[in-house]
RNA sequence: GCCCCCAUCGUCUAGAGGCCUAGGACGCCACCCUUUCAAGGUGGAGAUCACCGGUUCGAAUCCGGUUGGGGGCACCA
């Protein structure tokens, strides 16, 4: 067999834990997910950690972390950053699999696929400079594949360490990618790359290309970014004698300015998003839609949904910009189409300890229409958890007093708003009795309601725009709103010309 | 510089030779609803399908070139 085209479905994703879990490792990893599901094959989570001097332990516990917050699931691979994998083909850190590499680099030196080179990074470097002035590709010029032994004597005095340099065959690569079509490469342009590192620890290209032949993988669903590493990985399994898997490079996800996502430019780490209060639904939503669609006009789905519509063949092969507005928009749909109880829990962490959970349901339904990201909740409940100082430290002649009108007047109108509500009991405090109450006022006075209720908002939430003002009322209770009536009665009352 | 990939409204996209005088969504604008803000409803502006040549009775869709954009060329992944 040559290649894996007979083989069960078997597919990975292989982030590096060198930062926290990014939006485009997150799409790779979705589009992975997508895939296997729908055609019942297995999904691999194997960490690549071969930078060992980049990667930690705490940047692999946020990633396994938020791609579960996705909903993301895996059939094999850790499950905790501790070492408790699950499935057959472990372990499923490449830190933790140095021997199996080792044992195959020795292979690929005894067969004479590979070579030492001893050349220094400033040797390297020099020869790069001098192609670069040719305008030659940069390439490695082979030098240490003329050595002879007594060469390597001297250098192995020296005390030089040498790398594993993979010898490429100039030939041409062909391949017929996923997403792409047949593709082509010269091999001969490439140059003898390094897979192992002076210090021993082998590099990307060859372990991931290890890897996916012990770990059976059939498709291999990366970034685009990986389209021109191919050959690469092609000269490996050849030279190894694997069986060759599909591969399929998928869209890269961009920066406004078209260039590939960065952090530079934009905000690429998962966490982030997440506390910001955007719920996993929406951005699973959203990026599925990233270089994805159904083929038709339906835009709203869940992950089950997903899986069962995802095809590769739909997937697009140009990059696609990542629009915050649209995700914002998505975010406000699920947020919406929540319950007030499950809105209220997952609203919880964004809400001061001062609002308590039976407060927190009762404002949910109020804010719930309001909300973009969860983290919203936090200033359109402000008002609720503010001392009435707090409130009245707010006050401004704009917001209180309408437009068109003279502080005097708003005075008038809160002090009738005051003795009407007064005029409540505790139990009769509520949404409806107040509603009909100032309306009438507003009425009496001879106000269009919009103007009465101006000043009594700003008064009782020190502000311009707030909830539904009856219902924050409501929340509030009797006793607090007349209180904030009074001081924003004493506020107007200075600005006013004495009457 | 070399190699590779890509190209439909500002953005995400539908479109696999006639159904397209190019559809939907986000955003934007207007109006309606309305206690503010939202949400919702209705309508609108917005794409000579990058350009130029072919193929074809017929092209956004196929082919070639041009231009533009992106990615890759590490002892990073």
């Amino acid at each position: 067999m040559t290649d894996t085209s007979e083989l069960p479905v078997r597919v990975r994703m292989a982030p590096s834990p060198t930062g926290p879990l990014h939006i485009g490792t997150a799409r790779t990893s979705l589009y992975n997910f997508l895939f296997a599901r729908h055609v019942g094959g297995t999904y691999v989570l194997r960490i690549e950690d071969t930078d060992l001097a980049r990667s930690t332990v705490e940047q692999e516990q946020d990633i396994i972390d938020t791609l579960h917050w996705l909903g993301i699931t895996w059939d094999e691979g850790p499950q905790v950053a501790r070492g408790d994998d699950i499935g057959s083909y472990g372990p499923y850190r490449q830190s933790m699999r140095l021997d199996l590499y080792a044992a195959e680099a020795d292979r690929l030196m005894a067969s004479g696929a590979a070579y030492h080179c001893w050349c220094t990074p400033e040797e390297l470097e020099a020869v790069r400079r001098e192609q670069e002035a040719k305008k030659e590709a940069p390439r490695y010029n082979g030098r240490c594949l003329r050595l002879t032994h007594a060469d390597r004597e001297q250098f192995a005095r020296e005390g030089r360490q040498p790398v594993v340099r993979l010898k490429v065959p100039p030939e041409t690569i062909r391949f017929d990618d996923l997403i792409r079509g047949e593709v082509e490469f010269d091999n001969a342009l490439l140059g003898d790359f390094v897979i192992v590192r002076a210090s021993g620890v082998p590099l990307y290209h060859f372990v991931v290309v290890v890897d996916d032949e012990k770990m059976d993988i059939t498709h291999v669903i990366r970034g685009e970014d990986h389209l021109s590493n191919t050959p690469k990985h092609i000269a490996l399994i050849r030279a190894l004698g694997y069986r060759e898997p599909r591969f399929g490079h998928i869209p890269l996800i961009l920066n406004p300015d078209r260039s590939k996502m960065s952090k530079r430019k934009s905000q690429t780490a998962i966490t982030a998003y997440r506390e910001q209060g955007y719920l996993p639904e929406a951005l699973v939503n959203f990026l599925a839609f990233l270089g994805w669609s159904p083929g038709t006009e339906e835009e709203i789905f869940t992950l089950d949904e997903l899986s069962q519509r995802f095809d590769l063949a739909h997937v697009h092969k140009a990059g696609a910009v990542f629009d915050v507005d649209r995700l914002d928009y998505l975010n406000g749909v699920y947020i919406r189409s929540l319950t007030d109880e499950q809105l209220a829990l997952r609203l919880r962490p964004f809400l001061p300890d001062a609002l308590d959970d039976a407060a927190v349901l009762r404002v949910t339904p109020l804010i719930k229409e309001r909300l973009v990201r969860l983290a919203d909740a936090t200033e359109l409940t402000a008002f609720l958890v503010e001392s009435d100082a707090e409130v009245a430290a707010l006050y401004d002649a704009d917001a209180l007093v309408p437009k068109g009108r003279a502080p005097a007047d708003a005075a008038r109108a809160l002090a009738i708003a005051r003795d009407t509500l007064d005029a409540l009991t505790d139990g009769d405090f509520s949404a409806d009795v107040l509603e009909t109450r100032c309306r009438r006022a507003a009425e009496e006075l001879g106000w269009k309601a919009g103007d009465f209720f101006r000043p009594l908002r700003a008064a009782v939430t020190g502000r311009g725009v707030s909830p539904p003002l009856f219902g924050s009322m409501e929340l509030l209770g009797r006793d607090r709103v007349l209180a904030r009536i009074d001081s924003a009665l004493g506020k107007v009352s200075a600005e006013a010309p004495t009457a």
